[in-house]
DNA sequence: AATTTATTGTCTCAAATATAGACAATAGTG
DNA sequence: CACTATTGTCTATATTTGAGACAATAAATT
């Protein structure tokens, strides 16, 4: 296994990189999986890597987000290429090493992974949506912490990973029927409420009950199971799952 | 003025590229543009080039473009990045090299340039849709011609090529609508004729004549002006043009 | 000048889809 | 056993979509 703290020039392609933009969902809340850097001062970034010579770039994007944040086995998928010319991390380096310069000469960040990071880059974009809470995410040494943030209440991120999470959420609210069997990110069965819930936190507006249920039962991809008891004092919701046929990856 | 042909390491990002899949539409046809390099043995490959390391990737599209054929001043979107890792050009180059082993001492291809061609690839893939009448392609010394093939009778070519004018085929049909306007295919002024050929070519069916024109008319982007007298003995359908209010780049 | 031909602009009508309101069914509660 | 909160579904109405019909008309033909 390669150690990602000091990557060789010679493993990985230049000046080309991959954020990830993880949407999780947990409680009718969207949040983002945002890590934030091990460095004195207040950096966020989307967790990013790079990728390996002998590697796709979908698979870089699996083995990137699971180093980053222990998350595996999910349903990745690039959004767009961001790669204006000023794109480079050169003030926000400025401003770390003002911060940091005293403690830059250890092995984490020595002075030749500054030269990789401050050339500029092109970053491929990938998104997904999670189920918060099947997906524990795992800090590396690289970060102070990593956190799942609101998606409309993010913490100031570097460069701009804020455009990055404007554009991952119009994408995945573009495709959100198409791909909601492939984002596992409901439990197992589920009511139908629980699905409005969860369109309505990403579309941020509120759907009307009788005709939501329509919609998503016209998709064809629900199998209705016996009724769920709350101990509510209404009627009980039917449970759903989805039907598994043809998911084959 | 950079020498396109003689490309130093140093100025371009490296194992990055762009290709641009170029719709050219003439006479209810669409074509892509396709160039056949200028080797012995029958070699197309879609335009492409490399990115400079002052430059965007949607301004290097452009570049590669004017400088591949001569198209400027187009729309140009990208649709996909393509970066799977046995993306290399190796069996293509065997193949050429077996062809044209002899004449590769040349300033036009040396060992260097082999270095920088035969190593993996990433390559970000560009769509636009021209008028085929507006644009005359250009060839350069890289290649022995270049034409417009029919969409459905590409000629073979290299690597991943013709997934990668499919993919561009699908994204294109998508986003038509939206696009319309954008692409400067049809000329100043034209018929609501013209239009339902253009989308019919496109999308390789026909639209029924009458619902084609509400439809297009409630896009609400067409302005109408007056007849257009073609001497046909018929009835003379009106001439439209863009509304250009907000089409600011 | 009247007739014919090819094509266009628009109308209508039906089918499909979307949107909103209404209401009975029911799992618990007091 | 009424009461409450929520669910499943029905119906009625609007909106969009799809297909046919037909009058309008520019030129060619009689």
């Amino acid at each position: 296994m390669k150690d990602i703290h000091s990557p060789s020039e010679k493993d990985y392609i230049q000046q080309l990189s991959i954020d990830c933009v993880i949407f999780g969902y947990r409680d009718s809340q969207l949040s983002v999986l945002v890590p934030k850097l091990n460095f004195r001062g207040d950096f966020w970034a989307l967790p990013s890597g790079f990728i390996y010579q002998n590697e796709g770039i979908d698979e870089a994007a699996r083995r990137i987000l699971e180093d980053r944040t222990g998350i595996k086995d999910i349903y990745l998928e690039q959004f767009r290429v961001f790669g204006d010319a000023p794109r480079s991390n050169i003030r926000f380096l400025e401003r770390l090493i003002e911060l940091n310069g005293d403690t830059l000469g250890d092995k984490r960040f020595d002075r030749k992974e500054f030269d990789w990071i401050t050339r500029r880059f092109v970053s491929i974009g990938y998104y997904a949506l999670v189920d918060l809470n099947k997906v524990v995410p795992r800090k590396t040494e690289l970060d102070e912490s990593i956190d799942w943030y609101p998606v409309r209440a993010l913490p100031p991120m570097i460069m701009d990973h804020h455009d990055m999470v404007k554009c991952a959420l119009e994408t995945l609210q573009l495709n959100l029927d198409q791909k909601l069997i492939a984002f596992n990110l409901l439990p197992e069965t589920f009511t139908m409420r629980e699905v409005q819930e969860l369109y309505e936190s990403i579309f941020n507006r509120a759907f009307s009950r009788n005709n939501f249920q329509k919609k998503i039962l016209d998709l064809d991809v629900l199998e209705r199971l016996e009724k769920k008891f709350t101990g509510a004092a209404n009627k009980a919701p039917f449970l759903y799952r989805f039907r598994n046929e043809g998911v084959a990856g």
